[in-house]
DNA sequence: CAAATTTACTAAACAATGTTTATAAAAATT
DNA sequence: AATTTTTATAAACATTGTTTAGTAAATTTG
């Protein structure tokens, strides 16, 4: 009898309805003002019950951070029809920033806040998506020096050259430390300083 | 009869009581472990006491955060003795990673916290030592602009650049988002990513 | 100096949080 | 039909930041 096979498939049905009012309550209100009292009134369950499908808020939002990695990674990805690899390349860091911008909720829980990975601290965590963006971005980088577009730099000194830079304007844009521009300047500004930084790796 | 004046120094002598308990707890334990009774008891206060004082948790933590922007701005400025302008642009990458690793808490709170920014966003802040660090880092591009040491790029431009990559490498790290490279490797990436990016603005 | 007033301080309460526990209801198995 | 297992929750706990109402102390006034 498949008793065990429903029951399975309701505990599953549970847990993806957390996540899914977890998510829709995070990228409104954010990670703070998300509380476990919140998410378990809009299942309409008692926040005890959200006890039995996760160890605590920081298990949730690991999940939603997996779930961001994801769509990261798809975004990326979209620029892999670019054959040149320098083009691409450049096309990753638009993407990139759209990304953030598109999605600061959820770029902040990736790349910024600090909770989600004490839960990605224990073993069992799915890293798989980050660590493929950025295999994405260092294979790029190697076909482009490969077909001698692009200086012949150490390929891990270049990722961290371009994914800092990156973070780095997402992120102190996000968290409001370029307070010395104009908001509507800042997206030229970080147009240019990665058309520069290309310009710079260029041979 | 000096009563006012002398009611005003105690005043102020609490005031900075409650600023020095804070700071020690928040170095200690980080802004979120570091709570208003804890302060409350290092100075031998009621917890009600501190609200005669501040407005709220974020006004002390802005207050630190002042401090800490008092604290980088002093060791950027050690650089100043650098004659050479590229050399010393060089040099300040090195302090503001030293400052960054030296004082992770001070450095998230002034970077990359969200909370102090509150507080920060209503009149009468100061972001001086902050806009003044910035300052710094714009004479010094353009200086070496000037002397014909690095290439002639717009200074705003310029000065994103180096700041998002320092920023970047800084929080990736402190935030625990490097775990694709050994803990011990990343200090040998970083000054290699300075390296190269000095290099690339080199004429 | 005594009375009135202002200031300084705090105990207690409030509202909200994440999390745990003891218990009841429901479902499945025997 | 009785027993066991699963599922869900109400209530409690321990914290948090913050507010309020009331008291004690210091200062000013008459």
């Amino acid at each position: 009898m498949g008793v065990v096979e429903r029951k399975e498939r309701e505990k599953l049905e549970i847990r993806s309805q957390i996540l899914e009012a977890a998510t829709e309550l995070f990228l409104k209100e954010g990670f703070d003002k998300t509380s476990m009292r919140g998410i378990a009134e809009k299942i309409e369950y008692s926040p005890a019950t959200i006890y039995l499908h996760f160890k605590d808020k920081n298990e949730i939002f690991q999940a939603i951070h997996d779930q961001g990695f994801e769509k990261f990674f798809e975004k990326l990805s979209t620029a892999s029809v670019i054959e040149n690899p320098f083009l691409r390349l450049r096309k990753m860091g638009d993407l990139y920033l759209e990304f953030a911008f598109d999605n600061p909720e959820y770029y902040d829980l990736m790349f910024i806040m600090r909770a989600p990975m004490i839960a990605l601290e224990q073993e069992g965590c799915d890293w798989n998506r980050g660590f493929l963006s950025y295999d994405l971005l260092k294979n790029t980088i190697r076909e482009a020096i490969e077909k001698g577009l692009i200086k012949n730099i150490d390929i891990d000194v270049a990722a961290v050259m371009i994914v800092s830079t990156m973070h780095g304007m997402a992120s102190l844009a996000i968290r409001e430390r370029f307070k010395m521009y104009d908001k509507e300047l800042l997206p030229f500004l970080f147009k240019d300083a990665i058309d520069n930084l290309m310009k710079m790796f260029k041979i």
